[in-house]
DNA sequence: TAAAATAAGTCAACATGGCTGACATATTCT
DNA sequence: AGAATATGTCAGCCATGTTGACTTATTTTA
C-alpha cells in the first residue's frame, strides 16, 4: 500500500471526484482505510461461515457461541448487552442452542431469577472448530507483517472503538489495559 | 464469573502455532483480535446508520453510494462483483437510490448493453456525510496511536483479505496494477 | 408482607437484505 | 441468424434485526 496519487485515476468517464465537487477533499488513504475495514471484516467473518451452515446455524449463533465460550457463566442479560440486541432476537438463536446442547443454563445459586449460560463439551468444540480460522487468518498474516504489527493493530482498533463498548470489552478479557 | 487466567503480557510472537492440534489453548491476544475486530467494525459502521435512517435507507444502500463514489463510471456488473451479491439483492437499494437521483444512470457509448453508474451531486454530498464521520473516528484514533500505526494496521488489514478481494480492491484504489 | 423491580421467556407482526429460480429485453459477438 | 452478454424483474424463501405486549419466577424494598 503507497499512498499518494488521486490524479492518476485516468478511467473510462472523466469522473467528478468527490473531493473535487466538496468543498473540502478527503484523506486519500483513510479513505481507503474504510474500505479496507469492508473488505477485511467481510472475508475475516466469511471463514466460519461453511461450518456454521453444516449445523444449520447463522452468524448470530456463532457470536452467541463465541461469547458465552470467552465468558462462561454469563447471563442472559449480560450476553444481551454485549451483543447489543433484543432479547426476542437473541432468544431464536439461543433456544436453538440450548435445544440442540450447545449450550447449558444452570440457575445461579444466588439468585434463582439469573440463569447461567455454559457451553457444553459439544459447545466448546464447536466454538473451536469456528474460531481456528479466524486464529489461523490472524497468524498468517502476522507472519507476513513486521514485528510489532499487531500491537500497533490492537491499539488503534482499541481506539476505534466506543467507551462503553470499550467497557464491555475489558470486562469480557477481565483485565486493563 | 471474570476470574481470569494469568496471561504474560511480554513477548507476544512467541505464540503457539495451531497447525493440527485438537485441545490445545489458543494464543489469547489473538482471541482478543476477533473481539477487535468484532467490536471496532460494529462501532465504525455505526455511525453512518442516522443519517442513513433519515433518509430511509439501510446499509446496503451505503455500500452502494460508496462503491459508486469511489470508482465513478463503474457498470452494475463492476458492483456486483465488489459487493458480492446478487443482482436481485443490489437491484433493490440501487432502484431507489435511482429513483431518488441519488445515482444516475449512463449509457455506455461503446457498448450500449452497459450502464455506467455515477453520483449524482446530491449522491455525492450524501456519500461525503456518511463517510465524515468514519474518516473523523480514524483521525481521532490515530492522534491517540503512535507513529506509524497506520502503515502498520493498513498493512495486517491488507493481509488479512483474500487474494481475490484484494484484486478487487486494488482496481477499485485504480493503483498497482 | 404486599408491592415493585428484575431476569428471563414468549407471541405476533414487521423490516432489511441476503438467497434461488425463472424469465424478459436489448445489444453485441460469432 | 443464433449465441452470449448486461441488465432488469417477478415471486418467494430465509436469517436476523426491530417494537410492543404480556407472563412467570424470584428478589428487593417500602
Amino acid at each position: 500500500m503507497s499512498q499518494d496519487n488521486s490524479e492518476t485515476l485516468s478511467k473510462k468517464h472523466e469522473t467528478p471526484q468527490i473531493g473535487e465537487m466538496s468543498s473540502l477533499s478527503l484523506p486519500q488513504e483513510l479513505v481507503e482505510a474504510v474500505e479496507l475495514m469492508f473488505f477485511a471484516y467481510r472475508d475475516f467473518v466469511s471463514d466460519p461461515d461453511t461450518i456454521l451452515e453444516s449445523h444449520g446455524f447463522g452468524r448470530a449463533h456463532h457470536r452467541v457461541l463465541h461469547f458465552v465460550g470467552r465468558r462462561p457463566g454469563m447471563s442472559v442479560s449480560e450476553l444481551l448487552h454485549i451483543l447489543s440486541i433484543t432479547k426476542q432476537s437473541l432468544s431464536r438463536v439461543l433456544k436453538d442452542l440450548i435445544e440442540e446442547k450447545y449450550i447449558i443454563q444452570e440457575t445461579d445459586e444466588h439468585d434463582r431469577r439469573i440463569k447461567r449460560l455454559l457451553l457444553s463439551p459439544k459447545g466448546q468444540k464447536l466454538h473451536r472448530n469456528l474460531i481456528d480460522p479466524q486464529i489461523r487468518r490472524f497468524q498468517e498474516s502476522l507472519a507476513k507483517s513486521e514485528i510489532g504489527t499487531l500491537e500497533k493493530w490492537q491499539e488503534f482498533m482499541l481506539h476505534l472503538i466506543n467507551t462503553e463498548t470499550k467497557i464491555d470489552f475489558m470486562d469480557d478479557t477481565g483485565r486493563d489495559r
